[in-house]
Parts: C-alpha cells; sequence; structure tokens
DNA sequence: AGGACGCCCTGTTCGC
DNA sequence: TGCGAACAGGGCGTCC
C-alpha cells in the first residue's frame, strides 16, 4: 500500500498535473480525515489559491499553498490522488475533491479512510512534530548503522518503525530483507558488518528500483519479491518455496532458504 | 523499549 | 451460488 515509493509517485503525478491552478472548490468527503481542520477553515485556506510545489516525507506529502502553508497528506493503507481535466470526470465520492477555476480537479481516494489530512506551517517542523525519522531514501550506511545503534529487537519492526526510518511499511521491509538476504526476525544488534552493508545497499536500490517502476509490482525487475509475494509461491532467486510469518502485526513473506535464521 | 494485540475502516477474498 | 468471516495493512493506543 501507500509506503514512500507509492507517496513519491504521487508526487510527481501531481507536480504534472495539478500545479499552478487556482482553487475554486473544495469539498471533504470525509470527516474522520481532518487533523485540526474544519472543512471550513481548509476551505479558506485553499480558495483562490494554486498549488505550487511538493515535498515528501517518508509517507507523507505536503502540498504548498500559494501565500500559504502546506496542505499534509497521508495515505493510510488506501489512499491516492487522481486528477481529471473536467468536472464531470471527477469521482463524486471522493474523501478530499479540489476543483481548479478552469474545470479540472484533484482528488484524494482514500476508500478505507484511514489517511491523514491537515495542515502544516512548515514541513520540516510538521516532521519533528510527528517525531518521524530521517527519510529512507537519504539514509547511507552510516546513516543506517547509526540508528541500528542501541536498537534492541528485530530487523523488520525495525526497518517499519516510522519513527526511526520513514517510509517503509510491510511491503518494501519485506522487499529489502529478502534483497539483502536477511531473516525478518534477526534481531538488529546482531546485524554484522557485511549485513549492514548489504541492507543499506538493497534498501537504496529497492526504493529507487520501486519508484522507477512508479510503484506497480509489475513493472519491477524480475528479481523482486513484490511482483509475487505470497506464501508458498515460488523463490525469485532460488526457486523455494516462500514462507509467512507474523512480525509486529504484520504477515512478512520471505524465503527461509535465501534469508536464513540466525542461530 | 519493543512487541503483542485490538481498533479504525471497507473492498476483496476465503471457506463452508 | 451465497453469505458471513477473515483478511489486507498504516498508525495509534494500551498493556506487559
Amino acid at each position: 500500500m501507500p509506503e514512500l515509493p507509492d507517496v513519491e509517485s504521487y508526487k510527481r503525478y501531481l507536480d504534472a498535473t495539478s500545479l499552478h491552478q487556482p482553487i475554486e472548490a473544495v469539498h471533504v468527503g470525509a470527516l474522520r480525515l481532518l487533523r485540526d481542520l474544519t472543512p471550513q477553515s481548509l476551505g479558506r485556506r485553499l480558495h483562490g489559491k494554486a498549488l505550487e510545489s511538493t515535498r515528501r516525507h517518508g509517507k507523507y506529502l505536503f502540498v504548498r499553498v500559494e501565500d500559504g502553508g502546506w496542505l499534509v497528506l497521508h495515505f493510510g493503507m488506501s489512499g491516492r490522488l487522481r486528477y481529471a481535466g473536467s468536472a464531470d470526470a471527477l469521482p463524486r465520492d471522493g474523501e478530499m475533491l479540489l476543483r481548479f477555476e478552469n474545470g479540472a480537479g484533484l482528488a484524494y481516494l482514500a476508500p478505507r479512510k484511514l489517511g491523514r489530512i491537515a495542515w502544516a506551517d512548515d514541513p520540516a517542523d510538521y516532521v519533528a512534530s510527528q517525531g518521524l525519522g530521517a527519510d529512507a531514501l537519504e539514509l547511507d550506511e552510516a546513516g543506517l548503522r547509526a540508528l541500528a545503534k542501541g536498537r534492541r529487537g528485530g530487523v523488520k519492526s525495525w526497518l517499519m518503525d516510522q519513527d526511526s526510518l520513514a517510509g517503509i511499511g510491510n511491503l518494501y521491509s519485506d522487499e529489502i530483507l529478502f534483497q539483502a538476504g536477511i531473516h525478518p526476525r534477526q534481531a538488529v544488534a546482531a546485524l554484522d558488518d557485511a549485513q549492514f552493508r548489504t541492507l543499506a545497499r538493497s534498501l537504496g536500490q529497492v526504493l529507487r528500483e520501486a519508484i522507477e517502476a512508479q510503484a506497480d509490482p509489475g513493472a519491477m525487475p524480475r528479481s523482486f519479491l513484490l511482483p509475487r509475494r505470497e506464501a508458498g509461491a515460488d523463490c525469485p532467486r532460488c526457486g523455494g518455496r516462500l514462507d509467512e510469518l507474523r512480525v509486529a502485526g504484520r504477515t512478512a513473506v520471505f524465503c527461509p532458504n535465501c534469508q536464513p535464521e540466525a542461530s
């Protein structure tokens, strides 16, 4: 679902479709998604203004509003964006709809209503107030090592901890660990030098290639786990059978042969 | 501190 | 075939 590569794709999509067009109307279809905002206050902040630029940190998208602050979007597990060139092509049941003066519009869709719509005066302040860690794409091997210092518990939980590093969720933590050949329950404290090197390289490589594929598993390399991420499927590397585990309340899919459990 | 668990929510898949 | 149960998972709160 929407993890770093997905949100980066939404960012590029918004950049390509929705900037520099004054907003004529704002409709919020799911009040529960608003944080410290009312539809009225959001409408006031957006009305007559254009979206100017975007930034991403982890799974959060920040959209700069002309003469104002930043619209903050989080996509939960089902959120996405859809631009429409004309009003009648806009979804009617969007969780948030921005209609531009030229008749086009941008819809924020989150059918499971687990996302978030907020407002920030400054993205860096917002990131800090949420306690988010460094963006996962910005981390190099040294940064990863520094974050791991003193960390107890398993490596998959760590990768998914947004307070430690921001952007990685269940699916991409599986992919990164698969590419690195590390078992999801491996203790962070027990990672050796070679594993850190491999983990850092896999992390960067997986995220970059996923962004290149626009977060579409079907467009990802054959060596990736994601296109066929299910227990019982063939491992893309060794051909053995993939297995699954429950880790931190999520389903981890891995290859017992390529990602052996440390003894 | 970190993990197990439940909850939010709804579209999809599963099992009888 | 049909219908209810289970599942999916990001984030958060609670308990241990």
